[in-house]
DNA sequence: ATGGTTGCTTAGCAA
């Protein structure tokens, strides 16, 4: 199964680089976050002629999650549902062959100390509740997305100055490894383990030809499937030319 | 030092 997640900022406008990309790399479940567009806009036709269901959490202007397979996964999860209502589309889980697949998008935080960080860092901890209530560690899952968080001072380009931000800062990467305490395993360090590989840069001030940028794009899995992964690679390729995503695509291969 | 860019929605917010 190969598996690929992607934070394509806005879904409508990265269209034509999505089914570029799905004919590319061919991948087999593909979980897509900040879709930015209800599910009524969801271009589910031109997936399908391409050969892809989906299944869609939508929300306009904001966020949005999807799932897409070869056959339309079996839903089980939308949002934690730990009666917190979330108003905001962050969370989609589905089964798909034995596995069970959620594309997660956690909330970025903006400054360290706003409300906007608070929810960030309430929000992993409903995460880390879903897992708890949902899922078990020796079951085959992964939680595939962009959690702007980068776990370790390989995944940040100056670990320094973006320690005081929301998306390196000490509290945040605790959040993120009490996620992964749960039984996840950071798949992409199974298979790279140098300094300097990321899967977002800034649209602004030059983040990616100066090669400025953060791993916070994640596979997170369970130790059955982490040990069927055979190889991770992010497309930076993807990153490149006309209007790209501010996030790179990861994937990950695994045997059947 | 709060710059710079992109997307959605139309002046301002979120990232």
């Amino acid at each position: 199964m190969r598996l690929a997640t992607w934070n394509v900022n806005s879904i409508r406008i990265r269209l034509d680089r999505l089914l570029r990309f799905l004919e590319r790399s061919k991948p087999d479940v593909v979980c897509l976050q900040e879709l930015k567009s209800e599910e009524g806009s969801f271009p589910f036709a031109p997936l399908k002629s391409a050969g892809y269901e989906a299944l869609v959490l939508g929300q306009k202007t904001y966020n949005g999650v999807a799932i897409l397979a070869r056959t339309l996964p079996e839903e089980v999860g939308r949002g934690f549902e730990d009666g917190s209502d979330d108003p905001q589309a962050r969370f989609l889980a589905a089964r798909i062959g034995g596995t069970t697949v959620a594309s997660v998008y956690v909330p970025n935080g903006s400054e360290v100390g706003s409300e906007k960080w608070a929810y960030k860092l309430d929000w992993m901890a409903g995460l880390r509740g879903w897992l708890d209530r949902r899922a078990g560690p020796d079951a085959p899952l992964a939680l595939c997305g962009d959690f702007n968080v980068a776990p370790d001072e390989r995944d940040v380009c100056d670990p320094k100055a973006w320690a005081s931000t929301v998306l390196f800062h000490p509290e945040a990467r605790r959040a993120l490894a009490r996620v992964t305490e749960f039984g996840l395993e950071d798949v992409f360090r199974r298979h790279h383990t140098e300094a300097g590989l990321y899967t977002w840069w800034d649209y602004r001030m030059l983040g990616f030809p100066k090669n400025q940028g953060l791993r916070i794009d994640h596979v997170l899995a369970t130790a059955p499937l982490a040990l069927r992964s055979v190889s991770a690679t992010i497309d930076r390729d993807e990153r490149k030319g006309e209007q790209p995503s501010d996030h790179a695509p990861v994937l990950v291969d695994f045997s059947d």
